[in-house]
RNA sequence: GCGCCCAUAGCUCAGUCGGAUAGAGCAACGGAUUUCUAAUCCGUAGGUCCCAGGUUCGAGUCCUGGUGGGCGUGCCA
């Protein structure tokens, strides 16, 4: 860990240890009177019965700073703000310099982690709801693969049950043609609506729906192979949206509920023989300890109805059981939003019953607020219904379009396209990512796509910038990573602690699976940059200044590109 | 009824394991531009951290009880 903080930490556990006569924490933590402040001393003060002050200037003595810090003093009841040397910060930058990882180690723990997201049901829309577990999904999938975890990403695509029936009969009325052309231009919502409308309307076509589900779970080839073509239609679209969303997941990815059609009856009986199922109203359910209804009576997770099909919460249980025994995951994720918290916590309450949940294996449920509207309800229409995804970013786009050809009219066509492209998407998925997921959020599109405040445009603007000035002096980026670095200026020392914070900042955000720390962090590294970009010139700058201060953009250029990255939103070099 | 989540500046939001004087951005006001991309920066002003107790040397943060809002609470997924 390149972070002064967390060095400043492994420098003083000895010394409380020594004074506390056991492991005590230092409480180092960043000051805005220093450097960095010491708290550690006022709770041993207490539990020790002596005075905080007299702890601290022990701690002091002791001399374990020396080499850190170029200024240490006791302040207030027993504070200790340290100030960092500038000899060592500048050490500090040059080990990071030189390390295509930014100085952030991979996890001495590597985990293999499933994680679960997205979801899209065949033969319906991808509308705004979609977006955050996409986006949140997409970018904990990088961060935990630059963390050196084996990261499984399972899409549990919506593509079997009750409405397949119709699907298929829907299909072969209209004629594959057809509906792969309505498909393709990205018009899901009609046909699941037009086989639906049949349904309610027609009773001979609802005959043939329910004798189609029959053929489907039956496994009747004909069936199997039109149920396929409509999945193909379906996952084809999903493609073009991930694709102009630009997230990770591709056709390798998907693990739908048919693929769990086999392995919920193995997941039930093996619930039957631990004497887990109990009878009640007719259907076969679990109890799991603790869950209550309205009528203050134990709560089940139906796992086979009265009907004797299994349910959803079936098939969940069937994926813990999948991802634990056959993928051998020891950490499951599922970044599905915020209503779905008690079944969850139902789920895992009955896999650890069942065993298969173990101290070993961690499921953990991610969860998320709402996408609210003007009038802070759900995202809606101006005609009341789902936002289509795909319009959100076309039009993302189209915004981004205007404000580029506004701002900077050199660009060419192509070369305009294509950063309206990375900043409109950018901004909607920064806009996404950097609030608290767990929290409902309205969508902006002024305040998304402004370039000023906590945006991505603001973010990716501080990058070209920099890249701006590598053109401009016409040093080659590479070349300057092994320069001393020498920081005089106060918005040079800003700038370069908020550089050394970085693997910290990531650490942060994955112990809770929140992106939104990450984007603070960012936000925070781009404004450090932007007021030591107007306060410290760069070209201007005397050697070896103007050396050091370009080491120092490099250092800035490639954080925020690669935390952006992390965050599935690209920085170009120009915009 | 019970359970979960939320409440911080006019607005949108941060606030780390409990640390000193609660921070940003927007909006408002006042400055800076022969530029390294001003898509910016500097400054001013703006607070009953929903309320009331409690724990603590110290609470926006932890505990208890309320208020207001959202969601969930057996055979859809």
């Amino acid at each position: 860990m390149a972070d002064p903080l967390s060095l400043v930490n492994d420098l003083l556990l000895p010394v409380f240890a020594d004074i506390a006569g056991q492991p005590a924490d230092p409480v180092v933590r960043p000051s805005d009177r220093a450097d960095a402040q010491v708290n550690g001393a006022l709770p041993l003060a207490k539990q020790l019965g002596t005075n905080p002050r007299e702890i601290a200037q022990r701690v002091v003595d002791s001399g374990a700073l020396a080499n850190v810090c170029s200024d240490v003093e006791i302040a207030g009841p027993g504070f200790i703000n340290l100030t960092f040397a500038d000899s060592f910060l500048g050490a500090e930058l040059g080990a990071v310099a030189v390390d295509d990882r930014l100085g952030i180690s991979p996890d001495p723990h590597p985990r293999t982690v499933v994680i679960d997201y997205s979801a899209p049901n065949v033969a319906k829309e991808m509308h705004a709801g979609h977006l955050r577990t996409t986006v949140i999904g997409d970018a904990l999938v990088r961060m935990l693969e630059f963390g050196g975890h084996t990261v499984i990403r399972e899409n549990h695509i919506g593509d079997w049950g009750r409405p397949f029936g119709m699907l298929i009969e829907h299909l072969l009325d209209i004629g594959e043609d057809v509906a792969a052309e309505g498909m393709q231009q990205g018009d899901l919502d009609g046909f699941y609506k037009a086989a639906n409308a049949k349904f309610t309307d027609d009773e001979e076509f609802q005959a043939r729906a329910r004798d189609r589900v029959v053929k489907l779970q039956s496994y009747d080839p004909e069936t199997i192979a039109l149920w396929e073509r409509l999945v193909e239609m379906s996952t084809d679209y999903f493609n073009q949206v991930y694709d102009k969303l630009g997230v990770l997941l591709t056709d390798d990815d998907l693990m739908g509920e048919s693929k769990y059609q086999s392995v919920m009856p193995v997941a039930y009986e093996r619930l039957r023989a631990a004497g887990l199922i109990e009878e009640s109203d007719g259907a076969e359910v679990v109890f799991p300890p603790g869950f209550t209804n309205r009528d203050n009576e134990p709560l089940p997770l139906i796992v086979k109805s009265r009907t004797g099909a299994f349910m959803y919460a079936t098939s969940d249980l069937a994926c813990v059981l999948d991802r634990v025994e056959r993928l051998q995951a020891d950490l499951l994720l599922y970044v599905v939003g915020a209503p779905q918290a008690q079944h969850f916590q139902m789920v895992f309450a009955v896999a650890k019953m069942a065993g298969w949940l173990t101290d070993d294996v961690d499921a953990v449920h991610i969860p998320f607020g709402s996408v609210l509207g003007d009038d802070r309800k759900m995202l809606r229409s101006r005609t009341g219904g789902a936002v289509k995804l795909v319009e959100l970013l076309d039009e993302a786009v189209e915004r981004a379009a205007e404000a580029v050809a506004d701002k900077n009219p050199d660009l060419d066509d192509d070369e305009r396209a294509e950063v309206a492209r990375t900043i409109g998407i950018g901004a909607v998925k920064y806009a996404d990512l950097s609030t608290d997921r767990i929290k409902d959020y309205v969508f902006d599109w002024d305040r998304m796509l402004a370039f000023e405040g906590n945006t991505a445009p603001y973010l990716q603007y501080a990058h070209a910038r920099i890249c701006s000035i590598f053109r401009r002096a016409d040093v080659e980026r590479t070349s300057v990573r092994s320069t001393a670095i020498d920081l005089g200026e106060p918005q040079e020392r800003e700038l370069a602690k908020r550089l050394l914070a970085y693997p910290t900042a990531l650490a942060d955000t994955l112990a809770t699976y929140s992106p939104h720390k990450l984007c603070t962090y960012l936000f925070d590294l781009a404004q450090d940059f932007t007021s030591f970009y107007e306060h410290c010139p760069v070209m201007k700058a005397d050697e070896p200044t103007r050396a050091s201060r370009l080491a120092l953009c490099d250092l800035t250029a490639r954080t925020l590109e690669h935390g952006l990255g992390l965050l599935g939103i690209t920085a170009p070099e120009a915009m």
